[in-house]
DNA sequence: ATGAAAGCGCTAACAG
DNA sequence: CTGTTAGCGCTTTCAT
């Protein structure tokens, strides 16, 4: 039927008016412009008709906006992006933006192209989960109201909002150790990136703190995949396996878990373990798993009204939010 | 520094030479032009040391074209749709498309408000999992190209590409027969909802083929989230308990496991459990539960081949893709 | 109480 | 080999 909606123009024509007046009538500003009852109806009217929908995209070009945030985050199956997308969504639909998605995929080449063309759609602002230890490469976007979620760059002034990844990671490893472990491994993830960076930071830290030793393959594995869970945890246990396992995030947890299983293994019996990313399954796993919880929806929310407080050019803040520990059943207690 | 990016116009103004020119390097068509080299080099020369990033907005309007397809489901923290939006994604990106995103709740309000929106941002094609039994609301947008995904409406003429909801559910129910159990009860998700009605439809249909009664309460729940297969799960067990429940989902799954153990029961002992979507952590749990696999990644991929094609004007046939019964063991047999 | 005209940045048709 | 003009759909001066 309709071809692709009605415009401007084609309802002025229509009524022998000017485009201007059926403008000011669709905008709500009939009484400002004193525009006669009979006009303003029939105005109305025939935008109703046709299902009037404005051309968003004249609009962009003529009022130099667009409503759209880009989100750029390394993986939406991830739970943890997946719900943070959510929150964020719910967030900017109130304030009437909607959002451009990218997956990076945790690939830096991927990152920069998705920059690059979510600046060509010229979206309002920017929420980026960034790959890498640096952002240099984002200085170039500085006039784009920008604020970095779950990662982030100090060097740069862009704000942030995510977990105290240090802490968390410090607080799990400590957790560990008064369990009696002393010979612990970390699972990481991307190296290239802030939040493994701050998380086998705590974990280090950690462990010096109570002169444990950092011994060769303390640290191993080096993507945020289930995969890299799994096959890391299978090396671990062919060599000198360690009484407890740290997977720094749900999905390496879970390759772990799967590994751990294949292998005859028993969790917590042979192999304690303990993970970053709170999910429910967690819950219900064999044994319920002790994790670290990130304020998911916290994040996300701070980091909109965050971006929207930018764009208003309002002073904004870093925020670290802190993490919280679930005991459950993963670890044991050893002597 | 740069405010938002230089344009055609005023390269073309340093150069004293038409935006036309410029426009025509800048689209690799000097040679078809015969541009002479000099401003070929000129022009380029000029674009790259002041980042010229053409803008898509002024572009989109002068094509009618946004190379941009809006990706309509009801919950992106449900990981089907996490990883069906993840499999689009990636083959969108190949396409040169991105992605605006909209999660409706499986709110019929949200998801007109959302077509609305897109329809405005004159998306070039519409992926959606539509909420309701039938599309009436679609027909007002049938000029624009759209693939159901994972839910669906037969009287409409638009394609889609789906689980065949009614033979995973079917399969999956005569599994539960076959192990000897005669009081199912199945926890539904969203009741107006065409991937729940197929699955009610299979569930119900199996245990007629057997012979089992359909008692009242043997359809229970309301929708696709934890919180209901939580509730629902208490419910059940307090009047006389099934011997096995069949859950409509993921999420659903989670729930009623999780008040099955709130609940000092035991899987599958007490309760047999079997859901429908395959997730990793469904390895992980105690006990490791049985479940439907969807090929999520062959859906998206699907969907998205036949948005092209429609979108070239090929004839699309609709796809019911078979889903599969990984046996796991949650599900205890009885005599 | 209403309109004409300009312009957002770009490309395409037509002209040389 | 290059330029002029028109126009995508809309809003906003500036007129009247």
């Amino acid at each position: 039927m309709s071809t692709s909606g009605i415009t401007i123009k084609q309802i002025a024509d229509m009524l022998n008016i000017s485009s201007t007046t059926v403008s000011r009538v669709l905008n709500g500003r009939a009484r400002q412009y004193r525009i006669s009852e009979r006009t303003e109806q029939l105005v109305r009217e025939a935008a109703e008709k046709h299902h009037f929908q404005p051309n968003q995209i004249a609009l962009n070009l003529r009022l130099n906006k667009t409503n759209t945030i880009g989100l750029v985050i390394p993986d939406i199956s991830n739970p943890f992006f997946a719900n943070l997308a959510r929150t964020a969504e719910t967030a900017l639909r109130l304030r009437d933006k909607m959002i451009l998605l990218c997956d990076t995929n945790d690939d830096t080449v991927r990152e920069k192209e998705s920059l690059q063309l979510l600046m060509g759609r010229k979206v309002d602002g920017l929420l980026v989960a960034p790959v890498g230890l640096s952002g240099s490469h984002f200085e170039s976007f500085t006039h784009i109201p920008t604020v970095f979620i779950d990662r982030y760059f100090t060097e740069l002034p862009i704000p942030f909002v995510a977990t105290d990844n240090f802490q968390g990671a410090y607080e799990a490893t400590e957790y560990l150790i008064k369990k009696g472990h002393r010979h612990i491994t970390c699972i990481q993830g991307l190296e290239l990136t802030v939040s493994n960076r701050e998380r086998v930071k705590g974990f280090t830290e950690a462990m010096k703190d109570h002169g444990l030793p950092m011994l060769d393959d303390q640290v191993v594995g080096d993507d945020f995949s289930i995969a890299n869970g799994h096959s890391a945890m299978l090396k671990l246990a062919s060599k000198n396996r360690p009484t407890a396992i740290f997977a720094l995030n749900n999905q390496i947890a879970i390759g772990a878990m799967q590994a751990i299983h294949e292998l005859g293994l028993r969790i917590p019996q042979d192999v304690s373990i303990i993970s970053f990313d709170e999910q429910p399954y967690f819950e219900l796993t064999a044994p319920p798993v002790t994790t670290v919880r990130q304020p998911v929806a916290e994040i996300g929310e701070a980091a909109v009204q965050s971006l929207f407080d930018l764009m208003e050019g309002k002073n904004v803040v870093p925020k670290l939010l802190p993490p919280a520990l679930i005991e459950r059943k993963s670890v044991m207690g050893i002597d």
